[in-house]
DNA sequence: GTCTATAACTGGATAGAC
DNA sequence: GTCTATCCAGTTATAGAC
């Protein structure tokens, strides 16, 4: 790294790393946007709140990510890397496991898998991050354009599975179960807590076994009816 | 109806039907509020914004509803009830003309076709008001606990005419199922435009008959294929 | 890098005229 | 019922001290 800036645009670090001190502070940040931004939404949240809960102060927040929507962005931005890889890494390993004899459960095992995965680590930030993600997917008026810049590669890695496998299947079909499968797969990882005040108790929404042990099987069995039988023209 | 209004509270007249002139304004502003609240969220939206909408001053929109979580209410209410009755005849209406001869596809028709139904009225405000219900349906904050204020009793009725079809399913997985089918019609009728930048046009999130021809097929699917597989303890 | 202070503005809500 | 005018709390964002 050179020391010397030189003149290229000395004014704000946006976006910057910081020096390398104990606590990170900028990391301390998104991780306090996050956990808010995933709850009440971005318009729900105010930069004093974020700096309240990251235990640092204002300026701060806007000397690091600039305006609230940058800061907004950096905390999308953070995780989504992270996840398209392991997912990407899941569904090669799959189809490498079993080339030959892929079926459309394994796959989809290998595309929802790592979420769970994820949001059942110790870093709870993840949990917030896929609130998040669930947010921003039903959010109409700039949502759809986000998911898109986001996560649309590993969705066409999907389908593209799939159509090996089941090459007479209609691509439109395969569209439309994945966004069947994406809102049964965002609202479980929500976690709201409907599910245990409609069932009184009986399940649990931050019971992700059970998730686990029920998903893969239904959006299977879903898509595989849906693709089997000739849809009316 | 008593002509009388006696004396109990004759302060503001909040949730007060409007005298009886032509163009109905508080219907007005009940509309221009679903439509925004709708796209934005309860705090993306200013009451200035609403009342500029609607066509009306802002201190009328106070007038009518007070605060302005209570005019979110007022937006939230008026349609559950519509909603919930047309869903509970659609499934009676099934249950009386097959009984005996019920599938699990057939009964879910009964359960979502008649949104997808509201949804093609030339009454837009359907949509918006069906996009509102996704977005509250999850938000971790305070939807779980609304959605069980206004939506739980034709849960439960689906829940109990599956237990009938299916007398050895386990409601836990009922519960379940109706989570994951909730999740994807909520996103269709959210009608957020991903599905058309994700399958570069080949299908458009505003084509309910492709939703319809496909999601009762899936969903079906889905929860047979659950509940016939004994869950491992 | 981090904080203090404050500028500049927007929001919800109401009082009171008509 | 409806509008005008306004209050004031709370917000983003920045300038400048340390």
């Amino acid at each position: 790294m050179d020391s010397r800036v030189s003149e290229d645009k000395a004014v704000t670090p946006r976006g910057r790393r910081p020096k390398g001190h104990g606590p990170d502070l900028r990391e301390a940040i998104l991780d306090a946007a996050e956990a808010l931004f995933s709850r009440h939404g971005f318009y729900g949240v105010t930069v004093r709140q974020v700096a309240a809960e990251a235990g640092v102060d204002t300026a701060l927040i806007h000397y690091y990510f600039g305006a609230k929507r940058e800061l907004f962005d950096s905390v999308f931005a953070r995780r989504a890397g992270i996840l398209n890889e392991a997912r990407l890494q899941a569904m090669a390993a799959y189809e490498q496991a079993h080339h030959g004899a892929m079926t459309v459960e394994g796959v989809i095992e290998a595309f929802i898998g790592p979420l769970l995965d994820l949001s059942m680590t110790n870093d709870e930030g993840w949990k917030n991050y896929f609130r998040l993600v669930a947010l921003v997917n039903n959010t109409p008026a700039w949502g759809g354009e986000t998911m898109h810049r986001f996560f649309d590669p590993v969705v066409h890695r999907l389908v593209d599975v799939l159509k090996v496998i089941r090459p007479d299947a209609e691509i439109r079909d395969l569209y439309w179960c994945y966004q069947f499968l994406t809102g049964s797969m965002m609202l479980a990882l929500s976690e709201t807590g409907r599910i245990d005040q409609l069932s009184d108790g009986l399940c649990r929404s931050t019971d992700l076994d059970a998730v686990r042990a029920r998903i893969y099987a239904y959006c299977a069995a879903g898509i595989e009816r849906v693709i089997e039988r000739k849809p009316q023209p």
